[in-house]
Formats: structure tokens, sequence, C-alpha cells
DNA sequence: GAACTATATGTAAATATTGACATATCAAAT
DNA sequence: ATTTGATATGTCAATATTTACATATAGTTC
């Protein structure tokens, strides 16, 4: 039994304690969920699921299926859970942002202006392409959820709030890209 | 010689095409300047620059110094220009954001409210002495450098600009943690 | 005198992450 | 009939990144 969980470890163990999972599934909920603020692909989940298992943090129940590939079903354990509260209190270490949009936008002096403002026109875009996906589930879950978002203990107001901080995010980035596309194409002219 | 270059190969590139710098002043760049975007270490930053320098990217010159060490001076080639002016235009691919903040609030439901509260608060604080930092530097590029932030061919626009990127981010996170915090505490009490 | 900070450059081990390889079944579309 | 997509679980090699180890000089602080 090793020591320490990784933050995906974490990641995985945030999104068990709601629900019980495959692997499979866990992967598209990282893809879907808290793929905005954490990603991972199957190819580290699987190994990570057995480490938190050999850790005793998740048990798993294998389930037989016909006409689909058996599954292993994880669940946290007791242990897990205790693990999970005192991570999600704990100070959050500060490891460094890594954005290689603003990282291409500290070079953009060296860059043709033509492309470079078309690749900021073309972010802006994904960024609100996703801004108002993330204003539709807003909406959702402001009418689906009214009782439980007044209680910040409950799951639902968990994802209002990480769904909330996607939001302004994506808000934030959307102005930032247009604002800088605008003024190269504005110098271009 | 090898082929690709990596994300912070790039960084490095980047600092490089506006001053020639040693691999010790390049480690102080990425905690002061793009540190806010891309984080790397000495440990990662020396064994980068001899592979920039081994793909023809970079070059250095050895300088004898007295009462400290000797150095290298690292400086970009043509070739490593014209690969930075490349990289700068060409589309960003999507790499997931990592956000253990974020990843916290998503397992806010299995935390202690107190801990929660104050860590949110703890997050609060220093986003708004950055931001404050971030204003004061604003402040002072759009004093000393008003001819040349008219222009975004020049790297101080490409400064500038990074710079209200992370002036936005600090923003939002910090008043997102002030939304969070105050929503734990309005429920305590 | 000892500890700490700044200058200066590296290596080694461990961990984290990505991308490719690998396999198997079933349903739906072409 | 064949291809594609969804379900389902893994491994392996290559990169990327962090943490610790390693060394050397000079000035400053305690």
């Amino acid at each position: 039994m090793g020591e320490k969980v990784s933050t995906l470890g974490y990641a995985l163990l945030g999104l068990l304690a709601r629900e019980s999972l495959t692997g499979y599934e866990l992967t598209a909920r990282m893809r879907e969920r808290i793929g905005f603020f954490w990603g991972a692909r199957h190819s580290q989940i699987y190994p990570e699921l057995a480490k938190l298992e050999d850790r005793g943090f998740a048990v798993h129940r294998a389930v037989e299926q016909e006409g689909r590939p058996d599954k292993k079903v994880y669940s946290v354990s007791g242990a897990g859970m205790a693990a999970l509260r005192e991570w999600a209190g704990a100070p959050a270490g500060e490891r460094p942002t890594r954005d290689e949009l603003t990282l291409k936008a500290y070079s953009l002096w060296a860059a043709e202006p033509g492309r470079a403002a078309s690749m900021f026109r073309e972010q802006e875009r994904r960024h609100r392409e996703r801004l108002a996906e993330y204003e539709r589930i807003r909406d959702w879950m402001e009418g689906e959820w009214e009782e439980e978002l007044r209680d910040p203990a409950t799951p639902e107001f968990a994802s209002y709030a990480t769904l909330r901080r996607g939001l302004g995010y994506e808000r934030e980035y959307a102005e930032w890209c247009g604002w800088l596309a605008e003024s190269i194409e504005r110098a271009g002219r």
C-alpha cells in the first residue's frame, strides 16, 4: 500500500463519492463534467483506480453483462471518503497555471499579424461557444435545483459553484481574445 | 538533432527573443514574468536550453566572471526566431486546464464548511493581492509605454496584453472565491 | 562563527501525462 | 457485407514536470 494520493486520485474520489462508476464512465465524466478544470485520459484513469483500491480508498465489484464486455463498478470506501473530506478542506497547493495561448500572446510581436488576429478570433469563438453552453446549463440548474442550491453542503451546489467558475472564466477569456484580436486588426487597417 | 520543440522550449525562445539571458536569469523570468501562465524550475530549463541549442534554435557564449561562477549567455538563432514566429501564429492545441481549487469546489459538499470557507477566503486574499500588483504594473506600463502600446507588433504591447489577461483572470477568480466563501458563511450562520 | 541569500549550473529519481498499441462485443448505418 | 461508433479495460513507450541531490563563491544577517 502506497501513501499519497495524487490530485487525479482526488478527482476520481470526488466523482465516485457522488455515484458508483466504472473506469469507462469515469473517463466520460472527466471529459464532460470536470474536464474543464482537470483532464485525464483512460490510460491514466485505470491505473489510478487500481492505486486507489490498493490504498483502501475505493473498492470494486465485477458486473457481468450480456452483449457487452464485463465491467468493474467502483465505489468509495469509508477511508476514501475521509481522505476526500480532508483534502477538500485543505489549502490548495499552488501549481502553476499553464496556458499556451497567453504564452503565444507574449510572443505576439514576433508573429504575422494576420495569422495572429484570426487565431485569437477563432479562440474567441470557441470560448463564446462554451460560455453559451455553460449558460444553458446554469439556467437549467437554477430551475431544476432551486431547493438544493440554497444549501452549500449539497453536491448540486458544488456542481453549480464549479459551473459559475467556468462561466466567469470563459466570459473573461472570450472578452480578452476579442480585445486582442480587435487591437491587431485595428492596427493593420 | 531532435525534431519537435516543447511548449517550454517556445516559452524560453520567447524570452530569449527579447534579450539574451543565462539559464539562471531565464529561471527568474519564468517566475516573475511568464510564471503566471507557464511555470518551470531550473532543473527543467537547463536541459531544455541544451535541447534548443542541439536543434540549432539557440546558441550560447561562455562568459567568465570574477567573484561569481562563470555563466552561459544564450541567444536565439535565425532558425529559432523563425520557429518562434511560426509557433506564435499557429492555432493553440487545447490542453486541459488543471485547477486544483475548482476541483476542491466540486467536492465542497464533502468538506467541513468552516475549513472550506476560510480556505476560499484565503484564496480570495491571494488573488486580490496579485490583482493589486498587476494593477500597479498596468498603470506603470500605460504611463511609460504610451507610444509602444499603440502598436501590437511591439514586445511592450505583447507584455501588456498578457498582463491584461492576468488582470481579468485574477479579478474573476477573486470574485468567484469571495462569492463562494460568502455562500458557505451565510449558510453557516 | 553560522546561517541565509544570491549567483550559477547541473544531474537523478520519482511522478504525471500523453499518445499509441491492443483486444473484444454489439448495434446501427452504409 | 463492411465500416463506424459505443461499450469496456487494459499496457507500454515517450514526454513533461517536480523534488531532491550536488557543488562553488561571495556578501549579508544573526
